[in-house]
DNA sequence: TTTTAAATTTGTAATCATTACAAAGTGAAA
DNA sequence: TTTCACTTTGTAATGATTACAAATTTAAAA
């Protein structure tokens, strides 16, 4: 693992959100686990580490992030929402079939714009996905025939 | 209103689905307020002309459209799923403070690729948006000072 | 250190969008 | 007219998220 819990702290300290066990040990599994995880995810996972936890402590802290700008969510299914760290502006690729979510690095002019003024809008944050068949779902299809 | 009731009957046969009177008023309802509508939305203005009408059959509706390929689903806030015809691909602008949606029609140079496929992945749908503080709450805040 | 106040975490109950399911209705073909 | 498949409808269930208040922790003040 890249980052440790000193240099954790550092992050969300340096946001204005008070660095708090349980807020670290969140903000570590997203760095650690770029898979755009569900709250559900989240809280299967620390449990095992943190029996006490709640789910709405993880509710909580995600929504706190998302206002200090330190995540960003996505909401691609309308089901659940997912959780991406702030990072350089990508986007993504949702499977229709298999339902995995592959990240996309893509150069395109417009849409990676962000922080500027557009016809007098304002924008803060873009969002781009897609939506298909993913390369081994297409190959399993190839494979059957 | 450019769409009459027979033009919305042929646009629903033609993508082999039956046209019912339920699904002809939905889809009316879809042409002529392209405000990207929520069920709850579509369901206070329908019912009134159908008293009978049912939110689960909106729903219905709505779940066979997206799969015929009639209409597109946009989920931007994870509370509730926002219904657009299929058409000319273009891109949304939501406004963070008066949650207000806006099409925003935008050149850009690969994200339109609709139907292309991109390392192995088959791109069956395109999706992008911005969020931001709209031109008009801007210039409200601009009123306050 | 002890006291106190504020912030955080937690569990439970409530909310709200959506789906499951089965009964009732409709319409076309036999 | 009867039959059968499809559509519509209402109710109940599901599942993600939030509201809320009690319990716990943290930080500052005395």
């Amino acid at each position: 693992m890249i980052t440790n819990l000193k240099n954790i702290k550092t992050i969300i300290s340096s946001k204005g959100v008070k660095a708090t066990f349980q807020r670290i040990k969140i903000m570590e599994y997203l760095l650690n686990n770029k898979s755009h995880p569900t709250v559900e995810e989240i809280f299967i996972a620390l449990v095992k580490q943190i029996p006490t936890l709640s789910k709405t402590t993880i509710y909580n802290t995600l929504n706190l992030f998302v206002e200090k700008n330190i995540v960003k969510t996505l909401n691609f299914s309308g089901v659940e929402t997912r959780y991406d760290v702030v990072a350089k502006s990508h986007h993504h690729f949702i499977c229709k079939r298999c339902r995995k979510i592959y990240d996309v690095n893509v150069e395109c002019n417009f849409l990676c714009d962000e922080n500027k003024v557009v016809n007098g809008n304002q924008i803060e944050e873009v969002t781009g996905y897609f939506k298909g068949i993913c390369k081994k779902c297409l190959n399993n299809d190839k494979a059957l025939n």
